[in-house]
DNA sequence: CTGATTAGTAAGCAC
DNA sequence: GTGCTTACTAATCAG
């Protein structure tokens, strides 16, 4: 990859090839006018430059300010789009991010509920073989049916009723 | 928002005027070659119809073929801009979407692990309270010390000892 | 008229 | 020489 050098501001050599191809006054003439010039006046202050020139200068002159101004509304647009697909870039690594932080929160919640269903599993197991009958509200009941969940153990509860 | 009519294709009109401008015959002439001719010419090809040219018109229709050529180019890095731009869009969509699944997966884990939480607890004060000793195994343990689980309760739960 | 966007053109670069 | 990318220009549209 090699910088590639393009055409960008008009060369200042150039700038009076460009105005005598305009049939304008070279820099040195009081009447000449600069591109950045051009474009940064306000219609007030062109109107004033405009003063006494020819109708033919005036058409050039002010077709040269559009054409300036079309240049910089389409380095303007340019810019735009690349800073739109930034946005974009920066969204989607973002998302990523937050993908794989998710991800990891859930298997750590995951985790944490085999390991919590493995020791309520126990105890249950525990109190059916010692024969001892717990509340209602504490039986066993089949909650992990969600196909979401990651659950290592297969062990079916059994159904104890109370005293 | 109403349609843009841009130039796109060269009006048909035009054809003759652009071949009178390039200096080149007219599509009467057997040696006018069209657009669309010009730019599907191989090499090969481009060499047999040059035969019998002049040098200038040689450089000319060369011009004109790699004018064509660069028209092409053009259209074609837009063309690759925009599905570019298309891919980053669907990327991100497809990242959001992945992000909510997991959101509402977490959800899900969550309550039923606050659920069983509730539940062990239930158990384990049954047990303290009609004075049953549980092996070490199932004995409670502070297990709830990830931050990034929403725990509803603040039970906190009593150090038994092994009968 | 101003600003934005598009297709086309030429220049420059890589292969 | 071919293909791609860039800045620039003109045309066209919206406000």
């Amino acid at each position: 990859m090699s910088k590639k050098i393009f055409l960008s501001q008009v060369k200042n050599e150039e700038i009076i090839a460009r105005a005598q191809l305009l049939e304008l006054e070279p820099p040195e003439s009081p009447k000449y006018v600069s591109d950045d010039e051009l474009v940064g006046l306000s219609v007030k202050d062109l109107n004033r430059i405009l003063k006494g020139m020819s109708r033919d200068d005036i058409i050039k002159l002010k077709q040269r300010r559009r054409t300036l101004k079309n240049r910089g509304y389409a380095a303007n647009c340019r810019e735009k789009r690349i800073s739109q697909k930034e946005v974009l870039e920066g969204e989607k690594h973002n998302l990523k991010a937050e993908v794989h932080r998710l991800q990891r929160e859930n298997d750590v919640v995951k985790m944490e509920l085999n390991a919590l269903r493995s020791k309520c599993d126990a105890l249950e197991r525990f109190a059916e073989l010692n024969h001892i009958a717990v509340p209602i509200a504490m039986a066993p009941t089949i909650t992990a049916t969600h196909t979401s969940v990651i659950v290592k153990t297969e062990q079916q509860f059994p159904q104890t009723t109370v005293s």
